[in-house]
DNA sequence: AAAAAAG
């Protein structure tokens, strides 16, 4: 098959009715100078709702594109919104809003691609990359649509002779999947459509019912922005007198997300109770910066056959912005995780503020709930060890010493949806304006949330798909502006995170001292780790049992995909002790364990309700992290230099981190008999009794950080 | 037990 797109413009323009779903998305191009005046007759082929119609004028354009080697500059391209003005395509009112109150100047890629197309009323699914402009892309087209039907409704409706709008009178539904989504979309809908008279509404879970419909019936709806559980509440239930005969289009933000198995059935239970086709046309237009294969069939059987594909990213290019450099750390078990977190973060703020630099503003994903949770919580307890130094000169590990936050102005914030939709908006709302933060989140935030500023994303682990990694990522490096990306995996995670994040220009990373320690015994490390190990055996102890038996669970849950259960049970009790500073690991029920299939497993304990015992945090018992008498074993020491190794104090000073120097115990103080290690109260047997030399075997073996340790790119 | 989304 010839392959035109080779030498093709970014954009792919298909009609999908002329070509078989399983070619989709290959090689077929079409020009992307859509807004050309001259538009081709099978454009507008939709209106005949056959597919017959489009197909022979499409391989026509097949032909006669495939010559066109350059379609990125042509002449008649509208690229300004100037011009959609004075070329009458987009009404005054709209454009002179576009280019006054909201400064927008220059169209991006997408929206050159879908405005005109969407305009002519065509069924489109678009897909470009994340923070290119997609909102606008399908608001303008809507608006002008309805402007176009209602002439009225472009003036502003300034009489206050009540409303002239219903709330039987939708002539656009948008759809998203997350909450904070739809407000977004509907904050700047709401910009768009001032100086016009269409009057913007949202339909959102989690608010108060009620005041949504008052709204609604009081000052009228013509878009209605939506979760889809909401949208379906109120368009089912009569007594709203919400309803849409009059409905010309629909909007699916985030397609591939709506149309997937959690929501597809809600999704038909709206379109149910919409006008069909053949009482009303209507305009649907699917919007994402992923398209995966499987949902292909779904966007063909819910478009029109004669709608457009719009692509802006190629087939041969990753869906990823080139400018966001993508870092990978292994952590050496998944207690170096929150450690690693640690120091990357301090070492960012630190670059933040230096000259030149961009303050620190991060999103950590998290794959559940209960681990946001229980981060969120950390971090937010984390403090600077006191300044006055004790009798042993050691300033460090001193309870209760007065200390702040050592980010000092950067703010953290989490959310997930967990959480009261209050604190949700207050989380989004503040970590939106404030200049640096960081937001702990699970993926309600994932996708098409634009939070201005972002410097850094953070996976804490492989994340749920591809799909997922690049609307996480796509978080940053918005608008042109410049973001990296981290994720830090454990080696259990590594085979998965080939198969999900194959072929993504990930580049490995090994910069970050506590990502590589072994924690599960004691030893030397640099002042600088030993400091962030201090700070988070702080904080950890500061953290409710139940934060971290729930994460216990959690985790459990998310790593089902783990065929190892062994190898998943020792890396989750490494994390419960040596991370966690809980003295055994938490217990499961036994219906839990069965269904998990880990219910022989050793190490796994069985109870009733979640319990297990704390021993004083991370790090918990006597001992600490090398804790002890020798302090930091003097630089001959070398790593993993025994128990004797106080784990800080360059200066090889007595008693390392531990306290006052009178027990033999590290930093812990509750001497309460356990020898625990960085975060380790515990001796709880599963360690010693080998595992399957889980800990000791691999982590000697060739999975620990210096079997890996080179820098070179790697494309996976 | 594992995002999200209706109470």
């Amino acid at each position: 098959m010839r392959r035109a797109f080779q030498t093709c413009a970014a954009t792919l323009i298909r009609p999908a009715s002329t070509v078989p779903s399983s070619s989709l998305s290959s090689n077929l191009c079409l020009r992307s100078n859509i807004l050309q005046r001259t538009a081709q007759p099978s454009r507008l082929a939709y209106r005949g709702l056959h597919s017959s119609l489009a197909r022979p004028q499409a391989t026509a354009h097949e032909d006669s594109d495939a010559q066109d080697g350059s379609s990125t500059h042509v002449p008649g391209v509208i690229t300004r919104f100037e011009e959609l003005g004075t070329q009458n395509i987009i009404h005054p009112n709209i454009v002179r809003t576009l280019t006054g109150s909201m400064g927008m100047e220059t169209m991006t890629e997408v929206q050159q691609a879908t405005i005109n197309e969407a305009l002519k009323g065509n069924d489109i699914i678009a897909q470009a990359k994340t923070g290119t402009g997609k909102t606008l892309a399908f608001l303008l087209p809507t608006l002008q649509n309805i402007l176009t039907v209602d002439p009225q409704l472009a003036e502003a409706n300034n009489s206050r002779r009540g409303p002239r709008t219903t709330a039987d009178d939708i002539r656009a539904l948008i759809i998203s999947p997350t909450r904070e989504l739809a407000e977004q979309i509907a904050e700047e809908a709401k910009k768009l459509v001032k100086g016009t008279g269409v009057i913007v509404q949202t339909a959102v879970g989690g608010t108060q019912k009620r005041a949504g419909l008052q709204a609604i019936q009081r000052q009228g709806c013509h878009i209605l922005v939506g979760t889809p559980g909401r949208l379906k509440d109120i368009l089912s239930d009569p007594y709203t007198r919400v309803e849409a005969p009059d409905l010309s289009a629909m909007v699916f933000d985030e397609a591939d997300r709506l149309l997937d198995q959690g929501f597809w059935p809600e999704i038909q239970e709206i379109m149910r109770l919409l006008p069909t086709a053949a009482e009303k046309n209507r305009q649907t237009m699917m919007f994402s910066a992923t398209v995966p294969r499987e949902v292909v069939d779904l966007v063909r059987s819910t478009l029109k056959p004669g709608f457009q594909f719009v692509k802006t990213v190629r087939d041969d290019e990753e869906p990823t912005h080139a400018r966001v450099p993508q870092r990978i750390v292994t952590a050496n078990g998944f207690e170096n995780k929150l450690p690693a977190l640690v120091e990357l973060i301090g070492r960012s703020v630190e670059a933040g503020k230096q000259p030149g630099g961009r303050p620190f503003k991060a999103i950590v994903y998290y794959n559940s709930t209960a681990e946001v949770a229980l981060a969120s919580t950390v971090l937010k307890g984390l403090k600077t060890p006191g300044t006055q130094l004790g009798e042993d000169g050691n300033s460090f590990g001193r309870p209760g010493s007065l200390g702040t936050h050592p980010w000092a102005a950067c703010r953290v914030f989490d959310i997930h949806a967990k959480l009261g939709q209050g604190q949700r908006t207050a989380a989004a709302e503040s970590f939106r304006r404030c200049e640096s933060g960081i937001l702990v989140s699970s993926d309600v935030t994932a996708r098409g949330m634009d939070f201005p500023n972002v410097t850094h994303v953070i996976q804490m682990a492989v994340p749920p798909s591809r799909d997922q990694y690049i609307h996480r990522i796509g978080r940053t490096a918005r608008a042109g502006k410049e973001g990296e990306s981290w994720l830090i995996v454990s080696p259990e995670e590594l085979d998965e995170m080939h198969t999900r994040l194959n072929r993504l220009p990930l580049q490995k990373d090994t910069s970050l001292v506590t990502a590589g320690l072994d924690l599960t015994r004691e030893g030397q490390v640099p002042a600088s780790a030993g400091g962030v190990l201090e700070m988070l055996r702080l904080a950890m102890r500061g953290v409710p049992n139940a934060e971290k038996f729930k994460a216990y669970q959690a985790l459990l849950g998310v790593y089902t995909w783990l065929g190892n259960k062994r190898a998943l049970v020792a890396a989750m009790n490494n994390l419960a002790t040596f991370g966690w500073g809980l003295r055994e690991p938490p217990t499961i029920g036994a219906g839990l364990a069965s269904k998990l299939g880990i219910s022989r497993i050793p190490g796994v304990r069985i109870g009733g309700p979640p319990s297990g015992s704390e021993e004083g945090g991370f790090g918990g018992g006597r001992g600490g992290f090398g804790g002890g008498r020798g302090g930091f074993g003097g630089r001959d020491g070398g790593r993993g230099g025994g128990r004797e190794g106080g784990f800080e104090n360059r200066g090889g000073r007595e008693g390392g981190f531990g306290d006052r120097g009178g027990r033999e115990g590290g930093f812990g103080e509750r001497s309460s008999g356990d020898r625990g290690g960085f975060g380790g109260g515990s001796r709880g047997g599963y360690r010693d009794q080998g595992e399957g030399g889980y800990r000791g075997g691999d982590r000697e073996g060739g999975r620990s950080r210096p079997a890996r340790n080179d820098t070179d790119d790697f494309s996976m």
